[in-house]
DNA sequence: TCCATTCTGTAATAAAAATTACAAAAAAGA
DNA sequence: TCTTTTTTGTAATTTTTATTACAGAATGGA
């Protein structure tokens, strides 16, 4: 094998051969990496929840002669991790098989990731931004039949940073009273690539008409939603396939995130630190049971 | 509280008060920490060049009853640097390129994109593939917070090539009904990161026990799901920012999607001019009236 | 339903690691 | 320069850890 593969890749790529108390090892070894596998064999067996042979027997599944054999390599690979972070690249030619519509499709959805994230406009990805992360502005998010997953997840991770972010209902009919609280103050995301849906225009051009700032995510063929809306951002959805790929709208959906993160450090940590006491406390909550 | 004292501060504060021995031996250790101090207690003496009773004796000066109590602390340290995401995003921030956020973000996540599509079980990929594709067996999926999205997206794309699709509705209460409809006929799709989410886990038990055959998508520690999943495959979920990317569980959904349609082409077509037909039809319906 | 095979945990054993005892070397002070 | 104290390495002992043997449980096939 020309790769060297980590400890980890062992451990998933061995997990289908594996017995369930192996399996169930491997999930805790996997779960807080390289941690769980510093101790003992004694103490790894009960922190997971096997025997210390189970562990051994895992090892040695894995290739290695014993387990101070498979200390030896976790040694070496943290040696590697700390002195080079950003050292390694994963190879295509590795792969045995690159006429597999795996690698196939991979090869496709890369060059259209690199080609929708290299041909933005930054100047519009800035103002976006800008504007998403502006907390005095309400923000509301639709989406069509297949961008309606892209609106909900986009409003799941800006919610987390911000208040006012709000995800439209599913059904045009109960689009308008959502209207009645739209004003200048309001920006409207619209996510829309062909089939482009009327109902999805209509509405548009309902909220320009109150002064409602619109942007736009939509395919290269720009939906016609385009006419009401201040900025348009693009991405690719060709691919092999007998529909469009969403991946790129959801990777620049992603570094829009990371982009109103950015601006909003401060405030955004301290409400990522009040969720993870909610979740500590749930958690304790749901022990105390 | 007075600060937490880290063995580095420690071996540091006590250079002073030590032997020549024991400050040959401390400048070793501070020299390549961690990794000076991961191996055996005979290991490091014979690193450092003094005896092992030396290595005993500077830990005891440090305050540790021995060296085990000195290994105790360093895996505490250990796990509390491998901590939180704002802990990562505090670390990508130092680090930042003077490129703009968007080609940073861009290469992360390409980066992840290859690293998810490359390492991928080909045989497991074929074999869920292969499931989803045979329409004899009903599709039930669910995910997470953050993964309904792409459960949500899953399901309304593979709707589109057969019918018993199925997404379960968000409220954990309201699966139990789904579960009466479950046989060993039946295939459940779970999308689960972290945090796993313990209903879900919950929900994967009694599937089990029904007999149901498990897909589970996950990031690489592998969710506490994966102890009754027949078929794991695993995405990246890492990028610099505070939190998770879905960017290739997204783009391994889609390769899943294209395998499919591969494999049930003729029906698929004929599903698809039926449904342009219907939009057709709708779209004629409104220029109508 | 029964039998054979595989899996897993417990206990025993072997090996490795940590600590202690002791003696020699080095350093400091008179 | 000599004596005393401290330091350090070697060897022995103790403790801990890893591995192996074995038996019971679980699973799968006939």
């Amino acid at each position: 094998m020309t790769q060297f593969q980590t400890l980890e890749d062992k451990l998933r790529m061995a997990m289908s051969g594996m017995t369930r108390a192996e399996r169930q090892l491997a999930s805790h070894m996997l779960g807080n990496f390289p941690l769980s596998v510093l101790g003992s064999v004694s103490e790894i067996a009960q922190d997971a929840g096997v025997s210390a042979p189970t562990v051994v027997r895992l090892v040695r599944k894995l290739g290695f002669s014993g387990y101070p054999e498979f200390r030896m390599q976790l040694h070496e690979e943290m040696g590697e991790r700390l002195a080079s972070p950003i050292a390694k690249h994963e190879k295509w030619a590795d792969n045995s098989q690159p006429d597999h519509p795996l690698n196939r499709f991979a090869t496709s959805v890369i060059d259209n990731l690199n080609q929708t994230l290299s041909q933005q406009d930054l100047r519009v990805f800035d103002t976006v931004a800008g504007i998403l992360a502006d907390k005095s502005r309400p923000v509301h998010l639709m989406g069509g039949r297949l961008t309606r997953s892209v609106a909900e997840y986009f409003t799941t991770a800006l919610h987390v940073m911000r208040s006012d972010v709000a995800l439209l209902p599913s059904l045009p009919n109960t689009w308008p009273p959502a209207l009645l609280e739209m004003s200048e103050r309001d920006v409207l995301v619209i996510f829309d690539i062909r089939r482009y849906e009327p109902s999805i225009m209509q509405f548009a051009e309902l909220a320009h008409a109150q002064g409602v700032e619109i942007v736009l995510l939509t395919d290269r063929w720009i939906s016609p939603s385009a006419g009401v809306a201040q900025h348009i951002l693009t991405s690719q959805v060709e691919v092999p396939s007998a529909w469009d790929t969403i991946v790129p709208m959801v990777a620049l959906v992603e570094a829009l995130l990371s982009a109103i993160q950015e601006r909003n450090w401060q405030e955004t940590r301290e409400r990522l630190d009040r969720m993870e006491r909610f979740y500590e406390d749930m958690l304790l909550f749901k022990r105390m049971r």
